[in-house]
DNA sequence: TAATATTTGTGCGTATGTATG
DNA sequence: CCATACATACGCACAAATATT
């Protein structure tokens, strides 16, 4: 039980649930690799001394974790982790959602979920220097490797030059080929500011995320080569299945 | 009660009390910005109402925070918003604690909480071009603005090059300053990756977080302008405390 | 092959915490 | 402050599947 990553205690009485933090930490500790290495959790009644639970409340964090697909039990063998590596999603100057997974899921792919037409608000006039409350066209997007939510986008495009943009990213089923049509051959990307909160119910439909989930929030502006906006955008990432790779010597 | 950020809605039977799902939901539009812009907090019922719980619930939320120190309740008046904005911290080639927060806050400095010499694990050894257990020197500290615990570091550098570098950066309260005492000038960043996770007991307790709260975590490689390891490092922000920006145009 | 130990699955009664009205 | 309802956690016992001797 020594370096599995399940050193911290649990707190009662905190308005978290013992069998929550339980499995907060085993999933924790498996997404860190300190656990899970052989690919099988220590049994149930040792985790219970271990954690001075019953093992009813271990059973309850395990229970859950199978239902999110992190581990698999079978009766009288044990419990096992359903291992899946974590994604590497470079941020650097050129960032494509499927390049940068290149070669790291076959499928890689976006999905238009739904476009708008209205008056930007003014955090997004400000990024794409428009003037308040001029028409823009927003974009909620999908990002999908092997079939698994990846990333959940909102974008916004300066309306008067992007007419019927959805369509051809409907259709091409990437930004960068979109823009392409519509006379973009490249586009860099000027800022990108990282947070992190818990995802909203929304978020947690969309990633198929169990709630308590986090996402890693990234608010991005693209530019022209020439320095003019075009697309402000913010993303959320499964934070249980991606990490964002800062290229270095910026 | 529209524009608040407090769209999420409250999920019974999840393992995370319905106070603190509201308690966390409020702190969180607080830090975005969201709510609070006029310094009040809507009044109980309001909330009791928008969120479908009663308004013992929502009491419950507004003590936790009124304890945090996010809130402050006034009998008869309401309740009000103990106002602090986010600092954003620069990630880019020259990444310094101190130079990336200025004029954000006045007073920016590192502390060391503890350091230890011990045989490198493959990853460390790995980061810093070692042979596997080579002796390292670990720092574990801590970064603070304004007072406030914003960062938790741990640091790995050859302890073959770095005796007694500990002192070093416990007088200076810098890593730039302790290495230029050691003969390196200029240091660059060489990778960064970004992730997101809850924060573990440790990190509770240094950055003074409510359990639940979730810590950006960046593991980081720094290197010479020759291109030699450095350090390695594991940093954890508070994420409702901080925000990562990414220089764009890599 | 048989006996035994290990591990997960299930049921039930009770006490306490959380949320409602 | 109280009564009620439900979720959470505990303790014990035993069944079912698998592993070990």
């Amino acid at each position: 039980m020594i370096g599995t990553g399940l050193e911290r205690e649990v707190t009662r009485r905190s308005g978290v649930a013992l069998w929550r933090q339980i499995a907060d930490q085993i999933r924790q500790a498996i997404s860190s690799g300190a656990l899970g290495a052989d690919g099988r959790l220590p049994p149930e009644l040792a985790l219970s001394e271990r954690f001075g639970v019953n093992r009813h409340t271990v059973r309850s964090a395990i229970a859950a974790l199978v239902q999110e697909g992190v581990l698999r039990a079978e009766q009288g063998r044990g419990t096992f982790v359903e291992t899946r590596r974590r994604l590497s999603y470079p941020i650097a100057a050129r960032t494509r959602f499927s390049e940068g997974l290149e070669g790291q899921a076959r499928d890689r792919h976006s999905i238009l979920l739904s476009h708008a037409v209205g008056p930007a608000s003014s955090r997004v006039s400000e990024a794409l220097g428009l003037p308040q409350d001029a028409p823009v066209l927003r974009l909620e997007t999908m990002g999908e490797a092997d079939g698994r939510p990846v990333s959940r986008a909102t974008s916004f495009f300066d309306a008067s030059c992007f007419a019927g943009f959805e369509n051809a990213f409907a259709r091409t089923g990437s930004i960068t080929a979109a823009l392409w049509e519509f006379g973009v051959p490249d586009y860099v990307r000027r800022s990108t500011l990282v947070s992190a909160r818990h995802a909203d119910s929304a978020d947690l439909a969309d990633l198929r995320l169990s709630p308590g989930a986090i996402v890693l929030v990234t608010v991005a502006i693209n530019e022209t080569l020439g320095g003019s906006p075009l697309q402000f955008s913010e993303t959320r990432f499964a934070a249980d299945r991606v990490e964002l790779s800062v290229s270095g010597r910026a």
